[in-house]
DNA sequence: ATTCGAGTTTCCGCGGG
DNA sequence: CCCGCGTAAACTCGAAT
């Protein structure tokens, strides 16, 4: 094995020991063949593939001083996101002419011809590679942004990156907006980590109308085969009843009403914001502390009219 | 690819504080 | 008038020939 010749496109080391070395920093996730990404840009290390790694592996978010060595390059490299991939590009893409002839113009022995179809090979892997980097890193920037608009924990994002990565690298990209995918990303994580939001609110801070984001969004978990479960209502509750200034009283009420109606079964393909929505409203009923329906259903995005008919199947069930 | 069913929303109308 | 309530028609989504 001497290919060390195609190490010429970046015409530096060549000694094998460098190479090695090379392939344990270009952090090439073992799992996925994707490549592991420090994000400096928030200060926070975001490993995409290496939150799948983390599953099997424990703890593997590499060497603290590896990202602090990335986080000095990227502050180095970028004050933006379009200078970043302007430099990119500029570094990186390079094309290889497809005739087999040398700068004389004289054509090449057999030998050299396959090692220049070797370097074709390997500089379309590079390149195609890396337009996926600012494709990503555009799309971590819009995950970054609707979480936080969001109020979406720090795991959140991490699985929506997790998500993201896995979409491109199986190319589900192509015909697909990359904010409606970092859309579908953000919702179905949030929903993964158990603090779901509801589809309204997730569209009003992306920047793709909603038709296309429950589109996109149905195909990505189908593609990845994603197990998102159905939302828990109960979830919703400490975020409603907290925006309607309700008590802890309220709120464990609520919870008590939707665990009963659950067991009797009244809940099953009902709407988990709706129900949640509705327990809300009948448990500040029931704990004399009324809030009008109209109120829930603005901070719920719920009709009055699924309120309505939810928590009167709430009220039963408890009867 | 069209149609069907369940859930949900929109719209409107009614009565009571 | 606003709040709660009910209804019918329209819409959305996923499933099934």
């Amino acid at each position: 094995m001497s290919d060390t010749s195609i190490r010429t496109y970046s015409g530096e080391q060549t000694s094998t020991t460098e190479r090695e070395e090379e392939q344990v920093d270009t952090d090439v996730c073992p799992e996925c063949g994707g490549d592991v990404r420090h994000d400096a840009e928030h200060g926070e290390t975001v490993c995409a593939d290496c939150g799948l790694v983390v599953e099997e592996d424990g703890i593997d978010r590499g060497p603290e001083w590896r990202a602090f060595d990335s986080a000095e390059k990227d502050k180095k490299s970028r004050v933006g996101a379009p200078t970043t991939n302007m430099m990119h590009d500029k570094g990186l893409s390079t094309n290889i002419g497809w005739q087999n002839k040398d700068a004389y113009g004289n054509s090449l022995s057999s030998r050299q011809r396959q090692k220049m179809q070797r370097l074709r090979t390997w500089n379309e892997r590079f390149r195609t590679r890396d337009s996926k980097e600012r494709n990503l890193k555009q799309a971590l920037g819009e995950i970054e942004r609707m979480s936080s608009a969001l109020g979406l924990p720090k795991e959140v994002r991490e699985t929506a990156s997790v998500i993201y990565r896995r979409a491109l690298n199986e190319d589900l990209l192509p015909g697909r907006s990359i904010e409606g995918v970092a859309t579908a990303a953000v919702y179905a994580a949030a929903r993964q980590m158990q603090t779901p939001r509801s589809i309204d609110e997730v569209a009003v801070v992306s920047r793709i109308d909603e038709m296309e984001f429950k589109r996109t969004y149905r195909y990505i978990v189908r593609e990845l085969s994603l197990e998102v479960a159905p939302a828990d209502p109960a979830s919703y509750v400490p975020r409603f009843a907290s925006e309607l200034d309700l008590s802890e009283e309220v709120e464990r009420q609520a919870r008590d009403l939707l665990t009963t109606a659950q067991e009797t079964g009244v809940t099953s393909g009902k709407s988990p914001v709706g129900l949640a929505a509705a327990a809300i409203y009948a448990a500040s009923l029931l704990t004399n502390q009324k809030v009008t329906q109209s109120a829930v259903s603005d901070v719920t995005d719920v009709s009055e009219v699924t309120i309505r008919n939810r928590y009167q199947e709430l009220l039963e069930a408890t009867a």
